[in-house]
DNA sequence: ACTTGACTTAAAGTTAGGTTTAACTTGTAA
DNA sequence: TTACAAGTTAAACCTAACTTTAAGTCAAGT
């Protein structure tokens, strides 16, 4: 079974032109095309999409991705270099899930903020607001964000 | 005390000229200027700068942040609104930590596959390769990733 | 044979979020 | 008062990852 352009965009949920461009890019080295020019793309080239939609989205550029199938089609000479990309990139997924953890935090404490304020109708409420006031969940939270005086903590 | 807008950079570690870029995109309507046009921050101003460090690290758009400084100026009668605003914004942040999640369930495999496959000089290793012979922990990921006969699950 | 929709390429356009440049003004220190 | 570092603006430039356009080719159905 062979699929288009067209037919493997929709399979990727992607648009033709996006692999074209990949193709353009140096991603698509393994795409065999007809006598005509059309590209062919196979079961095994899906597979390698798929691995491409993973490096993405794992925050690889278009030139790492490339850099990695050059390697893969290497064969096992590649191997080190390749588990130390992967290593290295789980350090940058751990860190970036780190960032976003904060954000949340952050962001809760700001929903509590918001359903208090709504709650009373006024930021007012907030004026005269002690530590012990807060939630225990978002004080740590609270305390960056509040510019609470240390009476009453 | 009030700071320039280098000074101001420096505080928030940023270049001077994305504070310029902020102000001429109209997230600092709140900035006044001495009267040869210098902009003068004040510590007020640094809360509003840290309030659009987290709005910009959570995901919103410079124009999403401007509607939001607005909202803030406007006083209680956006209370609402800006609840929701953090409202939504709490769901896209988990929605980008589960997307994460998966990317590192993956990336965690690939270290452990090519971990083995460094150890055994070659890829070859895995061609004969049944369900049992993956760690627990990677086989739920490793089953979508190698094409596993059902042999031996 | 002809229509039509999908394929091809190169090149230009888009978007976000800045950064750089050029030309000019300001403020402080010697 | 003369430097000189740092401020100002408008406008051009940058990068990534695509998307769109223009002009042309191919393949399948009637």
């Amino acid at each position: 079974m062979v699929y288009t352009v067209g037919e493997m965009a929709k399979l990727m949920n992607v648009a033709p032109s996006t692999l074209r461009y990949y193709d353009k890019e140096g991603l698509l080295p393994f795409v065999e095309r007809s006598r005509s020019g059309i590209r062919l793309f196979r079961e095994s080239d899906y597979e390698w999409l798929q691995i491409i939609e993973c490096l993405k989205k794992s925050g690889l550029s278009i030139k790492d991705i490339k850099r990695f199938i050059y390697m893969v089609m290497e064969g096992d000479n590649s191997l080190k270099e390749r588990l130390e990309l992967f290593a290295k990139q789980r350090e940058v997924i751990l860190s970036k899930m780190h960032d976003l953890q904060e954000t949340l935090d952050t962001v809760n404490f700001k929903c509590w903020y918001y359903e208090t304020a709504v709650d009373a109708g006024t930021e007012e409420i907030f004026k005269d607001m002690t530590y012990k006031d807060i939630p225990e969940e978002f004080r740590s939270t609270g305390k960056k964000l509040l510019h609470l005086e240390d009476n009453e903590v």
